[in-house]
DNA sequence: TAGATTGTTAATCGATTAACAATC
DNA sequence: TAGATTGTTAATCGATTAACAATC
């Protein structure tokens, strides 16, 4: 049996990831698991730990190659692969979304975006139409979409997402303030962004 | 010693409070921990513990009081205090921070809102004058701002979270996918929309 | 009182960290 | 070879959960 991949390794690949970048832009070809650690404030043993899932990614005595690192890490969380993504509600918070570069960089793709304001369909926001709620099952099925992207008002959220559901939507990033119930064979994560400072502030006193 | 609150409690302590306005609404006045946690999908004893680390909030053999249970998370959090804050780099994301209701709803008040294009600078974003970022120091000072949202570009937020660290900053809500280098002093949290995104996908297969 | 449910202690689980043999 | 650093095991830490005496 396989050992299941803890989610903060693969939050913590993402930031490898990221470091790694950074460093064959500066040139450095090589690394140890000391000094990556050290650019993100964790243990050595923590980095070993994270890449030692994934198989033998060092050189003993020698630490890792940082071009060869980073493509493993990219084929682990699939960087170079494209997944369709839509996204759901074009207030400011999904049009921000729809003009994110960051999802564009780790290879998604914004097949569609969504509202049911009759002042918004058919405009084009952020250079997506904006279609009909009524068209979504539709399109999704016919782009391919696999991820949705919710940023809709919490009392219209539940109701969405069981409909996402139903025309077999994989997952959902959930914006809205409400716990969705699904069956487990979606994924769900939510931002809470109102939690995020929240528990910021509770900390500072 | 009093005994440290976890982070993970406090965030639950909001999702406690929601659902409690919820079942006020609903006009339900007493609830068991066991019903409570049906509601978010965690464990009878979680929520009972959750709440032993502020008192006795219930009745052995009755549950808790709604509203009182209600009124006291909120004081515990803080809701009813006003928190100054101030969002820095008016981009899409930036914008759609300063429209967001659920701030203001736990007691946030954004009091500047700032961005380094001379094109918004003077401008009014969402009903809020754009300031330059020179000024950036001084109206942290005059406001009486706690908390700085971060939605700058990557390459720039570094530089300016030592500007917020030095005009005596309490907390960053950093959107920037870098990790910022500070003092202890100032609490960072990073919301990482590209993260929770791969880490979705990573595990859909 | 009998039944229900809390508050708290102890057990369990999972993730982080330290330690070190393996080996480049 | 001697020094450095990995990969992995064991120890530690912290958070979740189960269990149950206290008590409404």
């Amino acid at each position: 049996m396989k050992k299941s991949i803890p989610k903060k390794t693969v939050q913590r690949l993402l930031l490898y990831y990221r470091s790694l970048n950074f460093l064959l832009q500066q040139g450095i070809k090589n690394i140890s698991s000391k000094s990556l650690a050290g650019l993100m404030e964790i243990r050595d043993s923590q980095v070993r730990k994270d890449l030692s899932y994934f198989g033998h990614l060092g050189k003993r005595g020698a630490g890792y190659d940082v071009l060869e690192l980073r493509d493993k890490i990219a084929r682990i969380l699939g960087i170079e692969q494209v997944k369709n993504v839509c996204i759901i509600g074009m207030g400011s918070l999904g049009s921000a979304l729809a003009a994110y570069k960051g999802f564009a960089a780790l290879g998604f793709k914004v097949r569609a975006v969504f509202d049911n304001a009759s002042h918004k369909v058919g405009r084009k926001i952020r250079g997506y139409e904006c279609r009909p709620m009524e068209a979504m099952e539709k399109i999704i099925r016919q782009e391919d979409i696999e991820i949705a992207v919710l940023t809709v008002p919490a009392d219209a959220a539940q109701e969405i997402a069981v409909r996402l559901e139903k025309c077999g939507i994989k997952a959902i990033l959930n914006f809205a303030p409400v716990k969705l119930s699904l069956s487990r064979r979606v994924k769900v994560s939510n931002v809470d962004l109102a939690m995020e400072i929240k528990t910021l502030s509770f900390f500072i006193k």
